[in-house]
DNA sequence: ACGGTATTTCCAGAAATATCGTTATAAGCG
DNA sequence: CGCTTATAACGATATTTCTGGAAATACCGT
């Protein structure tokens, strides 16, 4: 993975709105949740969310699934687990130094 | 912690400037590094360094302490942890979810 | 106090983002 | 086919962010 894929989910995730609907749609699991109930969990105008799911999509954090007239949105927790897994790694880094100053 | 406090530190890290000089603090460890030296490993022209930092600040994702006339910087693990040990238990609601479909 | 080094603040323009009403598109149903 | 529902695309505006040069400030050694 790289910086700018990283950096980039990041910031998809670092809006309150975003991380917010984030957060429904990895509460809602696999079933994940139709855009509707996203807009009716979170009171974001319609259009607003769509703008912001798109970014969402975008950096591949939530995937979406026709079914019918609606859309399915999903956490895609792969990706976050990557995301943070980078992360981790890059804390580790300084988790081993700090163990060996300590 | 606060969803809004979240999504400021992320999006303080979801700029590829700014996640590369987070990445170099936390390469460097607990002696952190000099403002100074940042911009040389980086390259960031410091005015734009220096907003950077400022931002990273703010969030607490970095702290600074003047040695003479240098400022060493340090990245905050602990606040860190702490915003991915909050993703991370978003990420085990699903998890658990997952584990009942599973 | 003077000179030098380290860093920030000021400023301003370009670019990106957030917001949301309106309009268009897709899918199902009678 | 026309109606209804669900959602995306368009478009327009206000705000924020990013960027970096120039000037100001902080600190130190002499």
């Amino acid at each position: 993975m790289q910086l700018d894929h990283i950096a980039a989910r990041l910031e998809a995730l670092g809006n309150p709105t975003r991380l917010e609907v984030y957060r429904q749609l990895v509460r809602a699991g696999e079933d994940g949740l139709a855009v509707g109930e996203v807009q009716a969990r979170t009171g974001v105008p319609r259009s607003t969310l769509s703008h912001h799911l798109h970014k969402l999509i975008a950096v591949e954090l939530v995937s979406q699934e026709r079914q019918g007239t609606t859309l399915i949105c999903r956490a895609n927790y792969a990706v976050m687990h990557a995301t943070l897994g980078f992360l981790e790694r890059e804390c580790c880094v300084d988790e081993a130094k700090a163990c060996d100053a300590a």
